[in-house]
DNA sequence: CTGTTAGCGCTTTCAG
DNA sequence: CTGAAAGCGCTAACAG
């Protein structure tokens, strides 16, 4: 009894079950054309020495892996994360296995990664920025199909999921519209940030629409904590009558929080706050609770991967599919 | 000019560089016994196609396919997150790949993940818990090396690696008392976290060392701000000769000092506040930036996948390795 | 219904 | 130095 291997091969199976080879696969594989006893005891020998058919070997013949690359700018960003576990979850159940790569922004990892990735013989690929703003296409000539997640690629022939911030930001203005508040103030992240300017854009937008402008200007600074609070304590001096202040993201909007208590101003009696990105241990640990945007990452994720099999099976598409947002409600409005 | 494939195979180099597949596999391997010429042609040939050899067939000869399973319980944790990009790093460099899956802390869907895992015959396993309690085992008969990060395993067997709490919560402890603090109380999460029970403990111990107790007895609760805050207004109420307050998490720390600026209590002139976890933007947005203990959870990453990688090369280790953990100095202390 | 045969793409003896 | 041959573990025609 040679144990050529450690592991278990189909022909273990067969020899044990005192079958043939092709008859053991196809037993094992549902096939119908095998006898129904023939089969139990094939299976029962599987079972037996606990037999775990070769991916590999299987990938090999039928040129599909079943498995797809996911390379990420920043893991440690709060965005990639909620898109790979919905990613993770929405190819989890089609017995799809993800490869993670994080390519820590570096373009030259990535391309060390793809690499790594295509002699794996991935079925696909995900690439999942860590802005919206767009970045270069991985290329046009992969020989495997490629979504992108949250960043969107250049190239309008990839296929690129983004969230809608524009529509994020002209929502959460609406919101507040709609419950009374005229005098609306903006404090932001960095210019730089596609993101930032498409909220504030959405934002300009809806106000313009009711007949309105944003109380101060767009007060665009940084994503911390800190810059809420300055930008705050600069704005309530400035505009005493201001109503409601859209915060560009949960950080900001904590540090405009904190800013209000300091100054004894009422959330949400005399102004309203919203934050965006709804990033849960913030908004709920906040004082209020903050009232804040989802962009429905986890959801993107799960789209990306959706069409990431679609493409895998032949259905191209191309160009951005950009994904709503929604407004989670609490204390702060 | 049969195109079998899309994608090129070593044949297609070999035809094209006018050798045989052995040779051409030779050349590309960097095999001595080759031509120099013949290799350069061939190279050139690979180069021409944009070849990238198949891993898969490559594994399925050699019975390693470079790639390791990671199975985490909770993606959206905070611990995860860390290691899970220690590891990646780690194995990166060693050109190993990362599959991973996300059990959400179901035992079924683990085992679901452990099948797939094992079909695509990866060459170790990476199990990452959530938190600190020792979690049940894979099974000892697993036909690839496993090691545990951050949530042990039951089995001593197995190779465990955690953070070293009970010294972390020493060390923090005597942290202060070096500074001066003498009267510290120590504000946590629920008790039932073996994290919040070791910290305490080391702690607890460290104060005995020094003829010192914990003033108004550990504080279990709950891993929020809310529960910093609501333990720290009664804390200060019943000790208001309190000097330090030590907390069980950076969530904690906030809510901690929030109350605290909420009474005007001056941190650190009148009381020093520690938080756990280090989470980097909870510790820097705070005001004052908050001291906390950092559990280096990436080297720890990092750490099991150089065990895991040892393992697979046959050295084989058990038990628990306790990992130090570091104290990272801000503004509260 | 079952077994034989022929590979998937690659590496590795082992003769030339 | 080079190439022919023999598989790694599996599936998919075909014949029996």
């Amino acid at each position: 009894m040679p144990e050529r291997s450690l592991r278990p091969t189909l022909r273990d199976v067969a020899q044990l079950a005192g079958v043939s080879v092709a008859t053991a696969s196809k037993a094992l594989n549902g096939r119908d054309q095998v006898h129904p006893e023939t089969r139990a005891r094939v299976l029962s020998a599987a079972e037996r020495i606990s037999f775990t058919p070769n991916a590999l070997a299987r990938g090999l013949l039928a040129g599909q892996t079943g498995t797809v690359g996911l390379i990420t700018g920043d893991l440690d960003g709060r965005f990639s994360l909620p898109i790979l576990m919905g990613a993770e979850d929405a190819f989890g159940k089609g017995k799809m296995s993800v490869l993670l790569c994080d390519a820590r922004g570096d373009s030259i990892r990535e391309q060390y990664h793809l690499e790594a990735l295509l002699g794996r013989r991935v079925d696909g690929l995900i690439v999942v920025g860590s802005r919206t703003d767009p970045r270069p296409s991985l290329g046009r000539d992969l020989p495997v199909p490629v979504v992108y997640a949250y960043g969107p690629s250049t190239d309008p022939e990839d296929l690129s999921l983004v969230p809608d911030n524009v529509r994020g930001g002209a929502d959460s203005a609406r919101y507040l519209i709609d419950r009374g508040r005229t005098r609306i103030a903006h404090i932001t992240g960095e210019a730089d940030y596609l993101a930032a300017r498409d909220r504030a854009a959405g934002i300009e937008g809806a106000l313009t629409e009711a007949g309105l402008e944003i109380v101060g200007g767009v007060q665009y600074g940084s994503w911390t904590e800190q810059w809420g609070r300055t930008a705050t304590a600069r704005l309530i001096e400035a505009h005493p009558d201001v109503e409601a202040i859209l915060c560009g993201s949960d950080q900001i909007a904590r540090g405009v929080l904190d800013a209000l208590r300091e100054s004894s101003w009422d959330v949400p009696g005399r102004v309203a706050v919203m934050g965006y990105d709804n990033w849960e241990i913030f908004a709920v640990g906040a004082r209020p609770q903050l009232t804040s945007v989802d962009m429905n990452l986890e959801a993107l994720g799960a789209l990306a991967a959706r069409r990431l099999v679609e493409a895998i099976s032949g259905e191209a598409r191309s160009g951005i599919e950009q994904l709503p947002v929604r407004i989670v409600p609490r204390e702060t409005t």
